[in-house]
DNA sequence: TGCCAGGCCCTCTTTAGGGCCTT
């Protein structure tokens, strides 16, 4: 039984560079919760990969930010990260911040840019860990053939997902979530606190 | 210009290797 309060659990996504967590850049940080997003374009300074280019239809060109050729506003990294903190520190108490496979990518990248601009202590007063909803899933679900966002989705929700927008792919994993309607045990076991 | 991974899991394993998951 569980002996603790339920936190608000605060889905997110990240679109970067490249899959290299020790290296890549943020390209955009997306987040959802119920009627909540937010949404922030951040214009690398490393050169997108082509199949990350190929994936989110993000380029850049004379140091502008497009996406399938149109155009987005970007702010720098600091600033996103900030705002990011600010949106989290709206929710009442320390939130959970809920990815898929979070613990081997989102979580690693966005941890490793708020030591850098040492913004840790400040995150850490507003989100208290993080939630890997491809361990949940698999913990969940085990007999299934496949446990990417794109599978998962097509399983409960029908249809084809393609998403690859930040803000999507987090409001489908929210949906995804609340479908599961985990108990808090099931989530306690893939909750790494901070 | 730069940058182009990494760790867990499973099995036809363990003196290994391939698949999965994220962009």
């Amino acid at each position: 039984m569980a002996c603790w309060d339920s936190p608000t659990i605060v889905f997110f996504d990240l679109e970067t560079t490249g899959l290299c967590v020790k290296r890549c850049h943020i390209t955009q940080l997306g987040a959802s919760y119920e009627d909540y997003n937010f949404d922030q374009y951040i214009l690398p300074r490393i050169p997108i990969q082509e199949k990350a280019s190929e994936l989110t239809g993000m380029t850049v060109s004379g140091g502008r930010l497009f996406v399938y050729g149109q155009r987005v506003k970007t702010v720098f990294v600091y600033r996103a990260l900030k705002s990011f903190i600010n949106f989290l520190g709206d929710f009442h108490g320390p939130v959970l911040l809920a990815a898929h496979n979070s613990r081997r990518f989102d979580e690693l990248v966005l941890m490793r840019l708020l030591a850098k601009f040492s913004l840790f202590k400040r995150f850490k007063k507003v989100v208290s860990g993080f939630v890997d909803t491809l361990l949940l899933s698999k913990d969940l679900y085990p007999d299934l053939h496949g446990y990417s966002l794109q599978k998962l989705a097509h399983r409960f929700l029908g249809g084809e997902y393609n998403c690859h927008n930040a803000v999507d792919d987090a409001e489908l994993l929210e949906k995804l979530f609340n479908i599961w309607d985990p108990n808090d045990e099931d989530i306690w076991n893939v909750t790494k606190w901070i």
